[in-house]
DNA sequence: GTATTATATAAGCACTCACTTATATAATCA
DNA sequence: TGATTATATAAGTGAGTGCTTATATAATAC
């Protein structure tokens, strides 16, 4: 058994203040299943792109998520190198799976080639 | 193995957004501990006693924690029966236990009694 | 009864936040 | 080259948040 890694109490409440946000909490869940662009959230979430752009850098400013540029396309993930990652994983345990959503999204034919 | 008790990505965010605030955070960390009255916290945290009381107030509002007259004092706790305990558990994991704090409020005399 | 202690609540205010619209940047394609 | 597509960013706005001060409620002590 390893000891868990801490986080103190101010970034622990920053951390928790970032994903207390319904938006965003659904991109870290849906980014858990697998990798998305930003269109792509823009069509499972049925919200507008700077909106969307907006969640996503706050995300990446906490090194909760990190990107991958691909041509004109930016892929973000969940940063599972960050320190805070045990947490944030122990957190969407607790949440329904979002791989169904991504799902949909394919069999529409809207994945990847963003539309 | 049990199953996890899944919590909806609304009340999930809800729960986030409760917690990402350094003051009810600690307040949490603190409860899970040990139970203590308002004027205990305020002590703790060097707060104002209706700044304590109205954080107490969300968390008890969300059913984060229970309360127990007795006397003049109420005394606030963790709610173990909660449907969402076992998140707010796994996220209190993560951080510095504040047992401490409690410990050096009863060395200066500030326990219970209320000063 | 009145005074004291513990807590809750209400109103006001500065600040933050999540959206909008508009525009800028960057990569691809014709 | 210019047009299109993907994304970022800036400015503005209305709603929400966390504190303050002031007051109300409730239990205890005298």
């Amino acid at each position: 058994m390893t000891t868990l890694p801490m986080i103190d109490l101010d970034q622990g409440s920053k951390l928790l203040k970032l994903m207390g946000d319904k938006t965003r909490l659904t991109i870290v869940s849906l980014l858990m299943s697998d990798e998305c662009c930003v269109c792509e959230l823009v069509e499972i979430l049925k919200m507008s792109q700077p909106s969307i752009s907006q969640h996503v850098a706050k995300l990446k400013s906490f090194n909760i998520v990190t990107e991958r540029r691909q041509g004109q396309w930016i892929f973000y993930r969940v940063n599972k190198d960050s320190e805070v990652f045990p947490l944030v994983e122990s957190i969407v345990k607790h949440l329904p799976d979002q791989k169904e959503r991504i799902q949909t999204l394919e069999i529409k034919g809207l994945r990847v080639c963003c539309n």
